[in-house]
DNA sequence: TTCATTATGGATTGATCAGTTCAAAACTCG
DNA sequence: CGAGTTTTGAACTGATCAATCCATAATGAA
């Protein structure tokens, strides 16, 4: 019936979700997205709304793929709850190391939108909201969990640790992108394990 | 000789300042600075070399203020080694509560500027990466002390507890700009510290 | 007062921004 | 093949960007 589309849709949300990721929404041109994805600019406009609208399906992608990864481990019933935040905070020290190019990685989309965005731009703001209680659920369930099986010795409110769990790993991202290397990451981790099972 | 200043070149720098702080050095525009300072551009551009300039200068300012009233406190005798950490921990909480309009706060321009500039501004990585060397010597002289006097006594190493304490702050820091509430920022301090003493 | 010097406001620069328009190209289906 | 529909590339739009220019105002020193 019509003229059929010659690039996938997903491959340019992966390449302007790599942009977005490494310069920041503010500082991502639409030329830069065409350059990254390699289309023109009416393909773009033609398949995504607006700058705006690329940015929040490319966020959406990246919570997505990122979370349920991480939930995936939190609910692995092999192995118990602080192997389990063992195997999240390797996960995260892995993530941080691997994506370097020179010194320095992009950290985490997430924690950079929020820094960057959720002041304001409501959507992204929602979307971030929303990943957060969605990760600080699981983080609770395993954490009263190891609770309940002893391998975490914290008396702790498991809510008040889970909020703690995920503001180590932001530190983590935060402390990768200052410049720390993947063993200054690994001690982080072992430290905040500590806390729980110290 | 000449025609003398009708403004206050520190009142301007610190305008400025909060503007980069609230808003991101790519979304200020000279425009905002100058409505945020109350200045013409002349005055501006008479002053300061440049925009970037001007945020180096904003930074600067920032960083030492910051660095200035924590080091402070580091270095306080009257106070144990876990008491200056603790005191620390509730200046940032102080500080992330404090800020708020309305929701959110602005954070912290340090922790914004990492995650902004750091990967291609090289002026700025070299202020930050200084300001975090000097944060880490001052935080692990804070804890060998504590390792001597008893009030820490988690065995880890010294440069490593200051890590996890430095990304245990920038964690509390994103976590209020995810909208984290004064009594979680509290009980994230509270258990970074079982890490440290439990 | 007069001269030298700097500060200031407003107009202006060229570049770049996000987004639109339009004609030509490319495809499917009849 | 040809009608109908969508994609695509390139030119283009008005707005905004950081930064400059210039004429005028305001000051201190002589």
């Amino acid at each position: 019936m019509a003229r059929p589309r010659t690039f996938d849709e997903d491959g340019a949300l992966d390449a302007a979700m790599r942009t977005f990721w490494e310069k920041g929404y503010e500082a991502t041109s639409t030329q830069d997205l065409c350059d990254a994805t390699g289309l023109g600019r009416s393909s773009i406009y033609n398949t995504f709304k607006s700058k705006h609208d690329l940015f929040e399906r490319a966020l959406s992608r990246y919570i997505d793929s990122m979370t349920t990864s991480q939930l995936a481990v939190m609910e692995d019933t092999r192995l118990s709850a602080a192997e389990r935040l063992r195997t999240l905070f390797a996960m995260v020290v892995d993530a941080e190391t691997a994506h370097r190019t020179g010194g320095r990685g992009p950290g985490c989309l997430t924690v950079n939108t929020t820094v960057e965005l959720v002041a304001r731009d409501p959507q992204a703001a929602d979307m971030l909201e929303r990943d957060t209680r969605r990760r600080l659920t699981a983080l609770r369930a395993v954490l009263e969990e190891g609770q309940r099986d002893g391998s975490i010795t914290s008396p702790r409110d498991a809510g008040a640790l889970a909020r703690f769990v995920n503001a180590a790993i932001a530190g983590m991202r935060i402390s990768s992108q200052g410049g720390a290397d993947r063993a200054a990451l690994e001690s982080i981790a072992d430290i905040t394990l500590d806390a729980l099972t110290g």
